[in-house]
DNA sequence: CTGAAAGCGCTTACAG
DNA sequence: CTGAAAGCGCTTACAG
């Protein structure tokens, strides 16, 4: 909301200015159309020449909108902020946000109390909507809010939830496609470490994985398939059990960048060369990809481009008040890099 | 700002509802002394029983306070998001403000043209007061917020705007620390991997690791030391420079985690046994620190306490109408774990 | 197309 | 200690 500092400009300042009434004013600045064109130009020179910045404070408790939209990170911090798919995700929201001059107003719960003080706060209309962000499914908060009657998007499918409005990435065709990937560079036994089942990326790019092998011909088996929990040391562990039970395993589709991490120095570790030993494809295609060591080949999802959508799903909520629940589903594709790539090398 | 949903409490039905006018509800709700002990319950009483929640927006409009904090993430979001840092930053931030009951109104300028829109937007009042974020030094972003006269505190000290109010942690003896912990188990030729001497965090923490050898005795040698840039990619790559040319090197301060994950990753494919061949402390400690391989020795400061800190030094600007500046520097400690620690064992 | 007027919900001098 | 009243800056029926 604006306050005014000392000798602010209103917008009744405008108005004297201009020679209109404040009605007229306040309708130019709106884009109403219905005001003479003259009067448009005059109010719009001398809001220019004064600067004049609407109060929202005024605006807020007269149009009962708030003019901010909530945005909550429901993830324990540590997880949320390993990963940059959050940030990147936020910086989305906060450009698109931004073009449409609505504030973001930032909540971090740490625990149940929180949650719990944060649900009546935005039931009490502190903000006009809400974009709610995790990883591990949390229905119970989205329930709530859309019980509330407070419109919500999502940024991942809810395993259970069944009605939001979300967003997501192409998680079950990119993990098809990074398969499909390895199959083509010919190797033969091919083992995947999988983010948690009650994630929809965990849940979906397993089953891109599954369904790739499968239309080879080579159904997955369930002895190359160890499930992480998206942490780079859970990639690594598992790494090393997943060699330790099937030492021909030639290809590794890992379903999140920091256990990729995990997994190659593992790999390192044991004596595998990468890619000529067992190739690796990653999901996410963070920034750092193209610095591990090899460089890193991942599937690509738009995540700055998933919080713009985010933001425009809700947006149409509030400006149509149409609360017909719509799911945005992203495409990802594959970036090729040294990690999975045997351009005619030999192992180390 | 509240915006009322249809049948939402206001000030006037609690204060019919106690029988008392609306001044007296309020003045029991603002925490107002003057006021008689039954009034005082049977408000109480009454918003309690009603569920009143206060509209912010109207608030704002009478007191011409917004009752929002801005927060500036002035990093480009690569950097921002790829360390965990300014996450943890940002929740303690969060709680703090969340427990005052002021919104935190989060601001991700990705250019010039945004820093220049924030500008007017925040200097037009629409927030209280701002915390701004950075590594990298951002003096007009300050100065011109300050020029406004809008309280701002920083999270780092400015290496050039010398009136700021700033939280910082105990760079500079937290460095000399890993330096004499490195010392202390016996390491004989001291390297460290610092961090852009544009950061304060990266000129202190190199000060400090100069001060420790010179405190020892041994004044630094410069051809042990290199300037990094604070990620994983320029620790491995400053590690592999700094070894070709100094082989004898047997003990490393890393003044950054990320460029420390680097340097692990240069030491194994190098065949250094880590902490035999080169002891490694860190600094920053991240729960990953305990988790990569070996465990690392590392500095640790307490992030989300900064934050908090961050806060506290504003609100105290706010409610004082003190423009003091104020510095704070929270200190930092050794976590020892394997990197750093040779408990007898041998080279691999 | 334009303006006079009401009113959003709150806080705070002011008077008693 | 308490209340009646004014007013923060804006938008929007309403009347013309």
């Amino acid at each position: 909301m604006t306050i005014q500092r000392p000798g602010a400009v209103t917008l009744s300042d405008v108005a004297a200015a201009a020679q209109v009434s404040r009605a007229t004013a306040s309708r130019v600045l709106a884009g109403d159309g219905r005001v003479g064109a003259g009067y448009r130009s005059a109010v719009l020179a001398a809001a220019q020449r004064l600067g004049y910045v609407p109060n929202r404070a005024a605006r807020s408790l007269r149009t009962r909108r708030s003019g901010s939209v909530g945005v909550v990170l429901a993830e324990p911090s540590a997880v949320v902020f390993g990963n940059p798919f959050f940030g990147q995700l936020l910086a989305g929201i906060a450009q698109s946000l931004n073009e449409r001059d609505l504030q973001l107003t930032l909540f971090i719960p740490q625990n149940e109390r929180d949650e719990q003080r944060l649900q009546s706060y935005l039931a009490s209309g502190h903000v006009d909507g809400v974009l709610l962000t995790f990883y591990q499914d949390r229905d119970p908060l989205y329930e709530q809010l859309a019980k509330n009657g407070i419109p919500v998007v999502v940024n991942a499918r809810p395993l259970q939830a069944s009605s939001a409005s979300y967003v997501d990435a192409d998680n079950e065709g990119g993990a098809a496609m990074a398969v499909e990937h390895l199959l083509a560079e010919g190797c033969r036994t091919i083992a995947t470490i999988a983010g948690p089942l009650g994630t929809s990326a965990g849940a979906e790019r397993l089953a891109g994985f599954r369904r790739a092998l499968q239309l080879a011909g080579r159904p997955a088996e369930e002895d190359l398939i160890r499930v992480g929990d998206f942490t780079t040391r859970s990639g690594r562990e598992l790494t090393v059990s997943l060699l330790a039970d099937r030492p021909d395993i030639d290809g590794l589709f890992v379903a999140g960048e920091l256990m990729a991490y995990g997994a190659l120095s593992a790999l390192h570790r044991m004596g595998r060369a990468v890619p000529w030993d067992v190739a690796v494809v990653s999901f996410d295609d963070l920034p750092e990809a193209a610095t591990t060591d090899p460089p890193l080949t991942s599937i690509h999802q738009p995540v700055e481009q998933m919080g713009r959508e985010m933001t425009r799903l809700l947006l149409a909520q509030l400006d149509d008040d149409d609360r017909i629940p719509r799911q945005v589903i992203l495409g990802t594709h594959l970036v090729v890099r040294e990690s999975s790539h045997r351009q005619g090398g030999s192992s180390a």
